[in-house]
DNA sequence: ACATAAAAGACTCTAGTTATCTTTAATTGA
DNA sequence: TCAATTAAAGATAACTAGAGTCTTTTATGT
């Protein structure tokens, strides 16, 4: 029970692409060797991504990635939603209505989705620049 | 992502255990029925339980498990991490240091598992058999 | 010692994750 | 229009974790 590498590149990709100037285009290229991926894994990550309206693309000579110009407040279960879909981590074994286990384990999860909702990239983004900009640091997204 | 089938028949398993009158053992056999589960598969789960003190076993004739009668107040996280296993969920894939991503993850985390700190199996117990007692209601826990 | 029941070990099967390689489709610029 | 570039899609392979079975061993009570 762990959420997949996937999920952890998607959030330090999207990361980088928030980081770029302002109506900034990368490629797939640049952003695989980052993060030490495959270009055509990372691809995939990205297509995630684009079809859930997080970033956008565009193919052909001066085309690549970029911020969606409509989502502006990308959550962290944005990105995990985009990856992984959206489903519950519990489900009740004997398929009963009604289960007390499986509301229990529910509303424990919303609790940490509650959490994943509130949490926008956009502060991420604010906390790691104010930590780049201190004396001693070192690169870490 | 998703807990494992082990969890879930774990937590269905203690309840059953929970529900049974004061000192009774049980055996494999009929808690596997009552799931629907090979003996032997539910004989794994059942021994983690009992390695996390959760449960005791006893072997031979008049054996079976029971309640510990150390551990009294069970909560769905001990369940949990007695089939799963004490981890996080997220681990940052570039593996550095303060990782800013992997501190909000791990922190909706832990709103979830303080959740499931929270919430004893004995307060489950309790809505379950209320539940029963109702006119109008299928075996359902 | 014998019957019973849990524990441990070896093993198989399956599904999902993690990739890679190749082909196709879209866009730009000459 | 044609060539270069870049994303998207598809097929496939390798790896891993989870799920589950079967067999053997160990412990307990009569």
């Amino acid at each position: 029970m762990k959420y997949s590498n996937a999920t952890n590149y998607a959030l330090h990709t999207m990361v980088h692409i928030m980081r770029l100037p302002e109506g900034n285009t990368i490629g797939v290229q640049e952003l695989a060797e980052k993060q030490k991926l495959s270009p055509t894994y990372l691809s995939k990550i990205l297509t995630k991504l684009t079809k859930a309206g997080l970033i956008e693309s565009t193919p052909g000579v001066k085309g690549g990635y970029t911020l969606s110009r409509f989502q502006k407040d990308v959550s962290f279960l944005d990105v995990i939603n985009a990856i992984e879909g959206d489903t519950n981590l519990f489900n009740c074994s004997l398929h009963h209505e009604g289960c007390q286990i499986e509301k229990v384990m529910r509303d424990a999860e919303e609790n940490m989705k509650e959490e994943l909702a509130n949490q926008l990239l956009s502060g991420l983004v604010e906390r790691i620049e104010e930590q780049h900009s201190k004396p001693i640091s070192k690169e870490a997204d």
